[in-house]
DNA sequence: ACTATTTACGCAAACGATGTAGTAATATTA
DNA sequence: TAATATTACTACATCGTTTGCGTAAATAGT
């Protein structure tokens, strides 16, 4: 019934707890026979260790936090399964905790994490994260922070981030490409750095093609569905209304799609739209959507991988770094102009 | 820099330690003016009690476990939704554990839990999980766990699922309804209780309407998204094809979208298809598909109460409950016949 | 043969928080 | 006033592991 410790498995083999403890991590203190006699024994008693014991004695949980907007979402669920492969490599356990794009609870969240509950935190902030003082706050205790793709510039750890700024000028171009002459880019708040690098693509591939970049065309859309849903529906009403769409992420292309039922609008006829998505069923919608693909589950992947990098070398402080991987244009029918 | 603890407090406090632990839990035992100076302290100090200390001490974690097959998943994705939301109201932690559908992995991850390091935990199983002696091993090692959805009926605990057997027989009769007059059951698996009763909702509606039920019709899919596709092409080629698809879960409705476009069938004029699924982009879909959508939410969240209406009670020991949640149907194009 | 080293183990002190069992000092009661 | 109760604190053992240090016996070295 109950957990078997040391104790009673020293006592059973009628050694001391400390020789078992050292034959259990093969210590070279211990002669062979009887380790394999105390391996033997723990194996057949279903012995493990105490997590909560051997973490006070050795200051290490084994753990990491993963903090996340949300987990109802392609890209951040792929990238959580990334992160949960390696560190079920490296034997960790991954806690998650949603911030629900509430900084306070962002705050919250890193409070109750700095008590050395966890190892390492790998996160992707809140569209609202703009004063980053309990991030930095935070590194201070010792804990390792390792952000993807909603990422700190301001906090000087390693950064997982796809190319952005390069991916907001090809969605621009490519609707540019496709006779669009009047582009709407759909932004998620206005603080965070890939918003502002895939508005920076897209501003200056407008700028190339010496077209006006018009601040009405830049939608600011928050986490309030309703609001983003009347906010696209308000863009697209009338006969003043853009011909192309830059979704800066998936929800929003949704929601855009849903207008677009609404308002009878055709896409791609009357208006192109691409988006950044992990949506698996892009190809398949009416129409299917273009979008631009980010290595969501690599992206998880590496940040766990560079993690545990300076936590298996003991190092609290990861050095600035920033990674970027590539994210794929994926051109289906809502973008492309029908000749 | 490093984490404060009582002692620190308690020099800097000119208190004994356990005074200072008595008073940061409000304990009668302390004088008010004391309490006041010693919280106000902590405050300022940044006191957090390290909670390898006191779980261990304690015996508590204030850490659940959530183990699912996968996370990539709208229904799971919600569902962890709800058990988070819960979790996080009471100051609770949740680990996230994937199976992967590998029965294997589910028996290392509850191997890998027994220790006390989760004071429960929430499943649901893999589509192999036939055998549960690893579930009850674990049981009686003092921790409770709650299944949702893929529950296994051996164990005896609380599980939270769906009227599965009714949305069996709702699909199948819509169906039946919409002239189809061949309908194929696309399983995943055999093994797990909610795939029996969708499929005995199905056999029972075929039975009510004097359809036979051939055995062909029903076709166990896996965990291979490439097995699955090549089983359901299969299925839909050549010229004694079904007419209408009852899919188990969502990723074969996908599949078979995509096996239909592959081989220009068409939704729903050659053959109708309904399912269970949460995808937020089902009516956006070409076809837009119907579904039988669960509480996903809801679900998660009920399997959170539970597990803390018990451990606030401090009882490990669930009895047996079973909570029935209802599915909505909602019927879009892909099941609906065309007069 | 006598010291030096290695081998194989045990002892005991942490790690930080908690809770039981004290113990002074003060307050209450008969 | 003496016995008793209450208040407000402290000392200490404990949770289960880990690990530095100590040590007896065995082995090696000269």
């Amino acid at each position: 019934m109950a957990a078997v410790n040391l104790k009673q498995l020293a006592k059973i083999l009628d050694l001391s707890i400390s020789t078992v403890s050292k034959a259990l991590r093969d210590s070279h203190e211990i002669g062979d026979a009887t380790k394999l006699r105390v391996l033997a024994k723990a194996k057949e008693m279903d012995y493990t260790p105490n997590p909560f014991a051997s973490g006070l004695r050795r200051n290490k949980s084994k753990t990491i936090a993963v903090v996340v907007p949300e987990v109802a979402n392609n890209y951040f669920a792929l990238a959580i399964n990334g992160i949960e492969r390696i560190a079920q490599e490296n034997d960790y356990h991954v806690l998650i905790y949603l911030t629900h794009e509430d900084i306070e609870k962002e705050k919250g969240i890193m409070k109750h994490l700095e008590n050395k509950r966890v190892d390492g935190v790998l996160m992707s902030v809140t569209m609202n994260t703009k004063n980053q003082t309990h991030l930095s706050d935070f590194q201070q205790k010792g804990i390792p922070i390792v952000f993807f793709d909603r990422i700190c510039h301001e906090i000087e750890t390693a950064k997982i981030t796809t190319d952005d700024y390069i991916s907001g000028i090809n969605a621009t171009k490519h609707l540019i490409e496709n006779e669009c002459k009047d582009i709407a880019f759909l932004s998620l708040g206005d603080d965070i750095s890939i918003m502002q690098k895939r508005k920076s693509g897209y501003l200056e591939e407008l700028l190339k093609n010496n077209m006006e970049a018009k601040p009405e065309r830049i939608i600011k859309c928050g986490n309030d569905d309703e609001m983003n849903y009347d906010l696209i529906k308000k863009l697209l009403s009338g006969k003043n209304k853009p011909d192309g769409i830059f979704a800066s992420v998936e929800k929003l292309a949704i929601t855009t799609y849903q207008v677009c039922r609404e308002l009878k609008i055709n896409i791609p006829n009357d208006i192109k739209i691409i988006c950044f998505s992990n949506l698996e069923t892009a190809s398949l919608l009416s129409p299917s959507l273009s979008t631009i693909t980010q290595p969501a589950y690599n992206i998880g992947k590496t940040a766990a991988e560079v993690m545990f990098k300076y936590l298996d070398k003991n190092k609290t402080y990861i050095p600035n770094e920033n990674i970027i991987l590539q994210s794929t244009l994926h051109i289906r029918e809502s973008s492309q102009h029908i000749v």
